[in-house]
RNA sequence: GCGCCCUUCGUCUAGCGGUCUAGGACAUCGCCCUUUCACGGCGGAAACACGGGUUCGAUUCCCGUAGGGCGCGCCA
């Protein structure tokens, strides 16, 4: 246990980062990190048919939004595959594997005729001993792994406890295509070896392969690493993640205007805990995270808990930064580009004194490009529906009467209302009966912060023009 | 079908035999704050799947049942 700790994450490239990769990649990277070891990526692009380079892109630029790194050069498991075949030689000259001369509709066949008896479809290990001298013409072999036939597979799962396995249950697999290019099991174990991987944190879904995984080790005298099996992620119905739901890539989440921090906050509460905190940086995730406190049970994900624990961090941003982010976000997001166009360097002042209001009332960077679109906004301007009802009726009436009064008011927020105040009490009125149709015609928006501080931020001149455009 | 895994408020979870009249967070409901919307504060409702054991004592340990998930490819 005293040696360095490495982890890997190796994703298949044959999609985006998924919400569960994400995890997995974040528990393998604060493991290392917190215990001074590495992080290793591996690209599992055996299958060439469905790995594609557009994918590995997703993937890799997905962790750096997350903001994991990894440590040297990310490998590629095909670019390994002549060490896999002279491991699948090394496993057959121990007798350990043997070779296969099942064509593909054999196979089909007697998966068929296992399903027709009720049983588990296995390879019913035909070739296992037959002499090779029984070889049928022009069928080139597969190398198959021979499993123990009898006795168990223990796995000592750092988070789902002692797995057993009956050997019997585990049919021999096949490590070596008939094209002589490994397939996964292999691959992953001679792979995990070679890169001095000592504890493998991956789904549950590879629990089975553990248990093959392991038998490989054992057949070679490798030493097992540590494994540590996590709960799947499912969606807010509690069935398997869908488009519709959690089974987005991060860039999803990118666009949908959520802060790299807050995913990881959240992603980390996702079957790991540290007593009642919900509310911990990436700094102390590093230093709390264990495989101890990992849970054993499948997570759903909570849209409404990300976006409360999104506005956390949006609040706990410095103006200044968070303005960057925003700046950084808007390419990534429709009408965000026009946006970013118009933020000139006069938008970009108004909206950092509007700052501190507008991100108390934002959950996502969405959110806050909503709220802040006033200040580039053109004319006429876009009213919401209760902003447009605000001003059909007394709300323009006020406007025009309070228009001599904010002309002749000085310019500055606590001023401002201390005018709109005096004149509001002058008439029997109301403080938020004048405020709103200013709000409205200022904004077009029946959200905004104080009211007078968006007009001392917009500024003398462009207020009046506005609230003369709505009060006529 | 077979194998493996899982099961505390609607959701994420704390709990590792007595501290549990089961704690926190999100969501929800009510009140307060307030020029709107938020933020914030206070308070409410809300869970140990079921049945057997083991034990002086089970949310915690064991076994069943039910429900859910994953796996069973010359995919990874």
């Amino acid at each position: 246990m005293s040696l360095p700790v490495v982890t890997r994450f190796a994703p298949s490239p044959t999609g985006f980062l998924h919400i569960g990769g994400a995890r997995t990649a974040l528990f393998n990277w604060a493991y290392a990190r917190g215990h001074g070891g590495r992080m290793l990526l591996r690209i599992e692009d055996t299958d060439r048919q469905r790995s594609t380079e557009p994918a590995i892109q997703a993937i890799l630029e997905g962790l750096q939004w997350l903001g994991l790194d990894w440590d040297g050069e990310p490998l590629s498991q095909f670019a390994r595959a002549a060490r896999h075949r002279a491991i699948a030689e090394e496993l057959l000259r121990r007798g350990r594997a043997y070779r296969c001369y099942c064509t593909a509709d054999e196979l089909e066949e007697m998966r068929e005729r296992a399903a027709a008896a009720g049983l588990p479809p296995r390879y019913d290990g035909r070739w296992r001993d037959r002499p090779e001298s029984e070889a049928p013409e022009g069928v080139a072999p597969a190398i198959r792994f021979k499993a123990p036939s009898e006795g168990e597979t223990i796995i000592e799962d750092q988070v789902m406890g002692r797995v057993v396995f009956h050997n019997r249950e585990l049919d021999d697999l096949i490590i070596l295509r008939s094209d002589g290019t490994p397939t996964y099991n292999l691959a992953v174990v001679v792979d995990d070896h070679d890169m001095g991987v000592t504890h493998i944190i991956r789904g549950v879904d590879h629990l089975t392969n553990a248990a093959r995984q392991s038998q490989i080790y054992e057949a070679l005298d490798w030493p097992v690493p540590v494994m540590a099996h996590l709960p799947l992620i499912h969606g807010p119905d509690g069935a398997k993640l869908s488009k519709r739901h959690g089974a987005l890539g991060v860039d999803a989440y990118r666009t949908m205007g959520y802060l790299p921090a807050a995913m990881r906050n959240y992603l980390a509460r996702l079957g790991w805990s540290h007593g009642d905190d919900e509310i911990f940086s990436t700094e102390q995730l590093v230093r709390w995270f264990d495989l101890d406190h990992v849970g054993r049970s499948p997570a759903r994900f909570d849209f409404a808990k990300l976006e409360n624990l999104n506005g956390h961090y949006l609040r706990a941003t410095p103006d200044d930064q968070l303005i960057a982010a925003l700046v950084e976000f808007l390419p990534h997001v429709p009408g965000g580009a026009i946006m970013l166009a118009r933020l000139d360097a006069d938008a970009l002042a108004r909206l950092e004194r509007l700052m501190p209001g507008l991100k108390e009332r934002a959950k996502t960077l969405v959110e806050l490009m909503e709220s802040a679109r006033f200040l580039v906004a053109g004319r006429p301007l876009a009213m919401d529906d209760k902003a447009q009802a605000i001003l059909a009726g007394e709300g323009r009436q006020a406007l025009k009467a309070l228009l001599p009064v904010l002309e002749q008011a000085e310019w500055s927020a606590p001023a401002l209302e201390a005018a709109v105040k005096s004149f509001a009490e002058a008439r029997g009125l109301k403080l938020g009966k004048l405020a709103q149709p200013l709000r409205a015609a200022l904004t077009g928006s029946s959200t905004s912060p104080g009211i007078f501080d968006v007009l001392a931020a917009l500024g003398r001149q462009e207020s009046l023009s506005r609230i003369g455009d709505q009060a006529v």
